[in-house]
DNA sequence: TGCCAGGCTTCAC
DNA sequence: GTGAAGCATGGC
């Protein structure tokens, strides 16, 4: 166990942001999470400390960056002109939201599965999928288990994954796991190249259309100008933007600020009090 | 019970 | 190139 000292570190609305679906709340403030074959909880002690369930050394050789505490993510708001009321809002809503820093075959499986689902069924959907084809990870006397190798998964076909309700999906994922294992999808290429070469890459793979090659990107190779667009964000750049949001500004920031728009448009507080731009 | 969910592929036109 | 239909399943 440790403890860190972290500004702009939320781990309720990180794990309730949509962006990653095996980070919950086992009780109250405490999180777990199970990521890259290894399971880490954690919590906040109400002063701005932060405790984690693993050394120093695992904290700094993957946690670190899996948070992406190298970041600093208060000067955000400064980009945002005064009169856009709706964005102004939901950076200060979504302070502490960061974006992760996850294995990209897991994001891709993960958003592959998340078309057409809400949040709820997508965390079952995986958790099954983990169940079923993850290793066990066996921490503080439980058994978890992994996310499944892409190796795993291409090996399976359709009737294999009929238990994880996947519905339709089960063979874009299949599908995507056999490119994946073939070599023909390399991470590390695609972490290098520009947006538009890596999304080109994505969209190749059967089942992952626009806004899932953007998940893919912002999610699991960090490039941050990746602007996911899904009902949610579309109906917000209708409403409080008539239909055009001034990317450019935002230029490098896209996709962080897409995703703080996302979680305050889900938010109780905003769907009370309605449109804050437009009247 | 009916509608909707972090969309995509397929098939007309 | 554009637009509509069809898709499996679960949450609310």
């Amino acid at each position: 166990m440790i403890t860190r000292k972290l500004r702009d570190f939320s781990l309720s609305k990180i794990a309730g942001s949509g962006q990653c679906f095996r980070m919950q709340e086992v009780s109250a403030g405490v999180f777990r999470l199970v990521a890259f074959g290894r399971v880490l909880k954690a919590e906040e002690d109400g002063a701005g400390r932060f405790l984690f369930s693993c050394t120093e050394e695992e904290f700094r050789a993957v946690w670190e960056d899996y948070f992406d505490l190298s970041a600093d993510y208060g000067a955000l708001p400064d980009l945002v002109p005064e009169e856009d009321r709706f964005l102004r809002a939901a950076l200060a809503y979504g302070r502490g939201m960061r974006i992760l820093r996850q294995d990209p075959w897991e994001v891709t499986a993960s958003f592959i599965i998340s078309q057409r689902k809400n949040i709820p069924a997508i965390r079952a959907a995986v958790e099954a999928l983990c169940a079923h084809y993850g290793e066990p990870v066996a921490e503080g006397g439980t058994v978890y288990f992994s996310f499944p190798s892409a190796e795993k998964i291409a090996g399976l076909d359709c009737a294999g994954l009929r238990s994880c309700s996947l519905g339709y999906r089960d063979k874009y994922v299949i599908e995507a796991a056999r490119r994946v294992a073939a070599g023909d999808i390399r991470w590390d290429e695609l972490r290098k190249a520009d947006y538009e070469t890596a999304g080109e890459v994505l969209r190749s793979i059967y089942g992952v259309g626009k806004k899932v090659a953007d998940c893919i990107q912002l999610f699991g190779l960090h490039h941050t100008d990746a602007f996911p667009e899904d009902t949610w964000i579309r109906r917000i750049i209708e409403s409080e933007y008539g239909g055009n949001f001034p990317r450019e500004r935002y230029a490098g920031y896209l996709g962080i600020v897409q995703q703080y728009m996302f979680f305050y448009a889900r938010s109780p507080e905003y769907r009370q009090t309605g449109p804050l731009n437009r009247p």
